[in-house]
DNA sequence: GTAAAGTTGCA
DNA sequence: GCAACTTTA
């Protein structure tokens, strides 16, 4: 007899779900005996992995939505708090005792200490003679399968992306659709008193602010409303609005591509089924590969989960410390209007536009010339999508300590980019409100007359000397 | 409009 | 060798 118990993790969906259509499958197999799923709140090892309140918020929201649709498969969803990865195996095999679950099956992840927490489960598991069955849905090629021509792992964005597209034009053949678990035949009702995630999480995590809640519908259904809504209305034209903030170009899936509520391959699926060869879905997918390059590199050098840098000569660069600095930026005071109203719609909304992510991380490790660590653990700890493998390959990128890296000599000019990206300064007004008077040639760069009388302060530094200093300051480490 | 500058990965 | 690199001055 088989009765898998489906471990959830960072897969909170039922759609194009690997190693949950595997369980159903053998759980409504001639000898299943139906599948049981479970979660657990990690809350310690989550805030120790610098997840925020919006995040934590986000996931155990996710779960409550998650439950209902796995009812309707007649999957019953237990959830236990288990704070720290090192308690996950008792607790799994645990909940496996109680229900007479025979094996575990579950999604890989890919960042160290859910490896290593992984491996653990699975070794528990084996020696109790339970079954292990592991799949891979986090990214469309398995880290490690995208290889260059030496067999090592891309270092670089484009020749990764051309690999990475070769081996999707290899695969069409295979033609494996988007699947959908069968129902499982008999529910038996499973007493859960404890499993109400967001209750459980509570020990360590406060609710977020109301807009960060409303802004952020959680679950599956929620995802796809906006994958559809995304590919059938704004992905004609994402190559031209996507790096204009004021405009609602871009997809807003980030958080539930983190979460697992929407999986990679349904975008990718429906992208392409809009048409491939369109700018505009080329552009989108050019974004969803990122994600999968971070992710690669994560299992490919696993330094990146440790808080060291790619560039391991960067680790001699002499950062500032500056804590009144950091604390302008945090708050979105840095008089550098972009900057202040990026820094301010990430605490508002617990998200912040990508174009808005890299100014504003360019200025921190570049102006600044604060350590990416500081930047890195205020994104994790702000964004609802938090997620280490694209945090902090976005931040290396930006402070030139990682693969692919802008030369250190390329810094953002952060009234430029302003100028270039929001050219009516229709973003600025938004989330800076105290400038909304200024016009539009004025609001990238108010003067001091103008700032005096907006109650907006000076510009914390002087962006031709801040960039001649982070410059020198990498200088300074070349052999 | 064009020079600036370092490295990867493939021709 | 040489193009590419979410560019700036």
């Amino acid at each position: 007899m088989t009765r898998p118990l489906i471990w959830f993790r960072s897969d909170l969906r039922t759609h194009d779900n690997p190693a949950l259509f595997h369980a159903c499958r053998a759980g409504a197999a001639k000898d299943g005996k139906g599948v049981v799923a479970a979660f657990l709140v990690a809350d310690h090892q989550w805030a120790a992995h610098d997840w925020g309140d919006p995040k934590a918020d986000f996931i155990c929201r996710s779960v409550a939505a998650l439950a209902p649709r796995l009812a309707n498969l007649g999957v019953p969803l237990v959830v236990r708090r288990a704070p720290r990865f090192r308690d996950a195996a008792s607790a799994l095999t645990s909940i496996a005792q109680a229900h007479a679950c025979t094996g575990i099956w579950f999604n890989n992840e890919h960042e160290l200490n859910e490896t290593r927490r992984d491996e653990a489960v699975a070794a528990a598991f084996q020696r109790d003679g339970r079954s292990v069955s592991r799949y891979h849905d986090q990214v469309l090629f398995a880290p490690g399968t995208i290889l260059s021509a030496k067999h090592a792992p891309y270092t670089v964005f484009t020749p990764f992306k051309n690999a990475w597209l070769r081996a999707l034009a290899d695969r069409a053949s295979d033609n494996s659709g988007l699947t959908v678990p069968v129902p499982q035949r008999q529910a038996e009702p499973v007493c859960d008193s404890e499993g109400d995630p967001i209750a459980l999480s509570r020990t360590t995590f406060s609710p977020p602010p109301a807009p960060i809640f409303e802004s952020w519908p959680a679950g599956e259904a929620p995802a796809i409303r906006l994958l559809d809504d995304f590919t059938r209305t704004k992905l004609v034209s994402y190559h031209l609005r996507r790096d204009l903030p004021a405009l609602d170009g871009t997809s807003r899936l980030s958080p539930h591509l983190a979460a697992g509520s929407i999986s990679p391959r349904r975008c990718l699926h429906d992208a392409i089924s809009s048409g491939l060869h369109h700018p505009g879905a080329a552009s989108w997918i050019t974004e969803l590969i990122w994600r999968e390059f971070y992710r690669h590199l994560l299992v490919a050098f696993p330094r990146l989960s440790m808080g060291r840098p790619f560039a391991l000569e960067t680790t001699r660069l002499q950062w500032r410390t500056d804590p009144a600095a950091l604390a302008l930026w945090k708050a979105g005071r840095t008089g550098f209007p972009i900057v202040d109203a990026a820094m301010r719609q990430l605490a508002a909304t617990g998200w912040m536009h990508n174009r808005l992510r890299m100014i504003a991380a360019m200025f921190l490790t570049k102006d600044l010339l604060i350590h990416w660590h500081e930047g890195e653990r205020h994104f994790m700890r702000s964004l609802v999508d938090a997620d280490l493998a694209s945090n902090n390959g976005g931040w290396q990128w930006s402070a030139s300590t990682g693969t692919d890296a802008a030369p250190y000599f390329r810094v953002f000019n952060p009234v430029l980019q302003s100028r270039k990206i929001d050219p009516d300064g229709l973003f600025i007004r938004r989330w800076v409100p105290e400038l909304a008077t200024l016009d539009g040639r004025e609001i990238h760069e108010p003067s001091p007359l103008a700032r005096t009388a907006c109650d907006y302060p000076p510009p914390i530094v002087d962006h031709a000397a801040a960039r001649l200093r982070a410059v020198e300051a990498f200088k300074a480490i070349l052999h």
